[in-house]
DNA sequence: CTGAAAGCGCTTACAG
DNA sequence: CTGAAAGCGCTTACAG
């Protein structure tokens, strides 16, 4: 049980071949006969050889400008949203898929982001990407610097050298405005989800500029930080006052189900009668048959597909500039909220 | 921005001292001069070096009996189930504060795991954590053999030379039984969750051992497989027939709440007046004000700190022997089950 | 306390 | 195609 590991050498006597032959038998491009290669490759599987990672990342030190680990960070939040839970499941699977490896790091607020990026980095991670959180410039710099490709998920790259992939924020607020306005709906209140995050921000100037454009203002406005709890608050904030709101917009779905369930089970209103209800991000839960929750749904498969294939060709490839990716969300229409008059 | 990346040689040229000086000075331990560190230290500083733990690592495997690679594995499935998702949040986030990275493995069926294990041991992984799956004897073993200890999460170790840390699912089984058979309920209906797996079968041989203690025999039986849409259709199914139950009880609450969802929303049924509904996990979205669900709690805060720490003392201490926990849940009666009639 | 040197397990340029 | 050897960036036994 202490005994060393079994290395090339090991095999390379049993194989009766040379420590490079055995190398060799592991690199799919190396020049090496098909007969020493199996030779090699009985012998590995007889003492359970597998090749150090780790020593072969060494190496590559030395061939490479910068040294490949075959590992991709992965920096988290908000995991405990279904939304983020869901984006991590997929993402990993295709960049495993691809053949790198996942190093994780679970933050809990925007501070932990840089620490966490250069311990990911003394590990000499290949890319990395954040999921709805940004870095420093200091720290684009260093990666830059690096050759390590960034990738934001769910954030602007700003003027950072980094790539980014997103959902149009501002033309979903608008979406959501739209679908309200039309509606007829007069006291429209917004529940942002965090008043630093570029995220919420943008839906809801997205969303109040249609507002204006219709000749209307936001009526109420709360903050919460996306959980079903401060929904739930939120939502009890909205409704405890003299004149109430006739429509919600919630930066996401978790919170507007907070929303949804304190206004119907808590404080006993109809909706859609009493007040319609949108959400974003179209997580499975809205569509459950006791939510109907109206939602701008994000192309979540497009968009991490399309993360991984900026990350991985820029892995492959280091000097292609950053790439910036847009996608436009889509308004799902379920039961909670009052329809135009005019139905198409 | 190919330049090489800086070493400990390009600090100790720096700072006019050796190499090993530079070593020295990061490694809390070593005999080295306050005077020296210092002077490493900014010379570091000035130059953005940060140790290269690649490299740390393979001096590791001169060393020690075994290369340690400070990275933990955790081979995660069902990461879409809320349960999951906060188990694996919560245990990453015990584990990098004790100073272990995450080497993140995403697997979909019990049969990826052995390859999954090979992969991350080729990276020397110090240890692993499986959630909710279990490993091959032979892939245990290997793990023995090169030291690295396994936790299995959720499951038991069974025969093998495994730790684990679980709930008490029979236990658990018979706490549901027993609140259904005192509420008066005749027709009891269990919805699996995948009927290979040991979590769910041992939660319905506690639930049927209690029911046939009592004299009666479990009315209605589905399958699932842990997901909302297989929970909804389970409900579908149970209750399409003549003879409804007047009572479920699921192996999960995403099941659950898939029931429940279809009940009250598609069918129209009362719950709990028409039946009453039990879930496994207690999971936030059973404390939903519109759900309400009756389950049995697991203590997740205790049983990811306790899989912590056996998994960092057994990484310290290779030759402790595997460790087994089991833990009891708690009933938590919400509104979902009508009760006993004499209340206590 | 400090430095020179060996060695961790690989990959690959070099020579044959 | 094949082998001997250098070297990736560290840690640490050894000698002073």
């Amino acid at each position: 049980m202490d005994r060393k590991a079994i290395t090339s050498y090991d095999v390379a006597r049993l194989a009766g071949v040379s420590q490079s032959a055995v190398s060799r038998a592991f690199s799919p491009e190396a020049s090496i006969s098909e007969a020493t290669r199996a030779r090699v490759m009985n012998a590995a599987r007889e003492l359970g050889y597998q090749p150090n990672a780790i020593a072969r990342s060494m190496s590559s030190a030395r061939n490479e400008p910068q040294q490949k680990s075959g590992m991709v960070g992965l920096i988290v939040t908000r995991m405990q949203d279904p939304f983020f839970a869901n984006t991590v499941a997929e993402l990993s699977r295709n960049i495993q898929a691809k053949g790198w490896q996942i190093l994780l790091f679970t933050v809990e607020s925007q501070e932990e982001v840089d620490a966490a990026l250069t311990t990911l980095m003394r590990y000499k991670i290949d890319g990395v990407v954040i999921l709805s959180a940004i870095l420093s410039g200091r720290m684009a710099a260093a990666c830059h610097a690096s050759g390590i490709p960034v990738i934001l998920y769910n954030r602007s790259a700003a003027e950072l050298p980094v790539s980014s992939v997103q959902i149009e924020n501002r033309e979903g607020g608008r979406l959501a405005a739209d679908f309200l306005i039309e509606g007829g709906h007069e006291r429209i209140a917004f529940v942002a989800g965090d008043d630093a995050d570029s995220t919420s921000r943008l839906r809801e100037e997205g969303f109040v500029e249609r507002l204006v454009t219709a000749g209307k203002k936001l009526f109420l406005r709360e903050t919460g930080d996306y959980t079903f709890v401060s929904g739930r608050e939120a939502g009890l904030r909205l409704f405890s006052r003299q004149e109430r709101p006739d429509a919600v917009f919630c930066a996401s779905d978790v919170m507007s189900l907070g929303v949804l369930h304190t206004a119907r089970h808590e404080l006993n209103l109809d909706v859609p009668r009493d007040f319609s209800l949108i959400g974003f991000d179209d997580i499975p839960a809205a569509d459950w048959p006791g939510h109907q929750l109206t939602s701008i749904r994000q192309p979540v498969h497009r968009m991490i597909r399309e993360a991984t294939d900026i990350l991985i060709e820029m892995m492959e490839n280091p000097d292609r500039s950053p790439r910036t990716r847009r996608f436009s969300g889509t308004l799902i229409v379920r039961g909670s909220c009052r329809l135009p008059a005019k139905a198409v």
